[in-house]
DNA sequence: TGCCAAACTGACCGATCGGTCAGATGCTGT
DNA sequence: ACAGCATCTGACCGATCGGTCAGTTTGGCA
């Protein structure tokens, strides 16, 4: 694997997550990479495939992180633990997780796409495994989906950049705070 | 305004707000409203104005929520009043908020989007008014972000279809617990 | 009935899309 | 020097895009 490759995934990582997959042409692509658009259909054979490229690695990372959380208890403790992982997987591949989950409903029949809508479905329900409550779905939601936006729209929201540590604990003090457990007795958030 | 141009802005709103502005070609509308393309440029003369029709109401409010809201004083208790509002505004609006919310940095130069891009900052500058906190900014990124995602996709997460009203009572809850301001001499939250 | 404006349509336009292909260019090992 | 493979390119293709235009259909009103 080339230098070109890794420039033209990276690229058009950036563009699809800002701009939108349909509205990034691979003519923009190749101009950003300072190639013709031949030759980025020579690394990668179709713009799906580029597509694939950019996001899978994100995916597997995620399919590893499930993984590992379905064969824990789910003890407290376990969702603490789990939170951390998952903010550092966030914070690292925020870009993409931001793409499959803001233009993962309009990507449908794409496979990778089904793929990382099943990933979000089975977070989703691991979440909602021991709570039938509306608020814990919703909190969820706005977890995921929140985490994702605001960490590809800090700049335009007259963020400063803060060191990336700095970051990381905000993020796991909030998710924590929205996503723990709900006291069954009192229903009241413990 | 008669009857199919009332249709195609409905169709268009949800087309726009579920596949992308970019990916929905105004063929697609017109076959979802049984009209021919050139119907669709009847009623609306461009695609853009098609898009601004769409989200116009929905910026209206907004914009009459924020003058409002700066013209009152920062109070906690304005606050509070505020989340209620704008609730009840991101609920009647959720589809057209998911859309300039998510595909606001990818629809540069559309007006109507700079106007939607503008009226984020105004409320983003509201709540980092009173405080420098990176954490603070990060609340309020989660929660719009997060808020509208949620409501746009909640039966692809499995939610049940819950009583607007149970919905509410949650969101205003959820957003409160995010948003609350920072007790500014212990730095934590109250 | 006849008339007129609103509503609607199909044919057509230039531009751009993703993708194919034959060939040019460069780089490496022999 | 030559062979061979990876890399890259421009010309070209059919399809689809947003948009224009001349003309037809429709419905209400005099």
């Amino acid at each position: 694997m080339s230098t070109s490759s890794d420039d033209l995934r990276s690229i058009a990582l950036a563009e699809f997550a800002t701009a939108g997959y349909s509205a990034t042409s691979l003519h923009r692509i190749a101009d950003l990479a300072g190639l013709s658009k031949s030759s980025v259909l020579y690394h990668y054979s179709s713009k799906e495939t580029l597509l694939e490229a950019t996001i899978a690695p994100a995916l597997d990372r995620m399919e590893q992180i499930l993984d590992a959380l379905e064969a824990r208890t789910l003890s407290p403790e376990g969702r603490t633990a789990f939170l951390a992982e998952f903010v550092d997987f966030i914070l690292q591949y925020r870009l993409e997780v931001n793409m499959f989950i803001n233009q993962g409903p309009s990507l449908v029949d794409v496979p990778v796409i089904d793929r990382a809508n099943d990933l979000v479905v089975r977070l989703s329900e691991y979440f909602a495994a021991n709570t039938g409550s509306v608020e814990e779905k919703m909190r969820f939601g706005i977890a995921l989906g929140g985490a994702a936006y605001m960490l590809c729209r800090a700049d335009s929201l007259n963020f400063e950049s803060a060191p990336i540590e700095q970051t990381r604990v905000a993020l796991v003090n909030i998710l924590t705070e929205l996503l723990a457990p709900v006291d069954p007795i009192t229903t009241n958030r413990i």
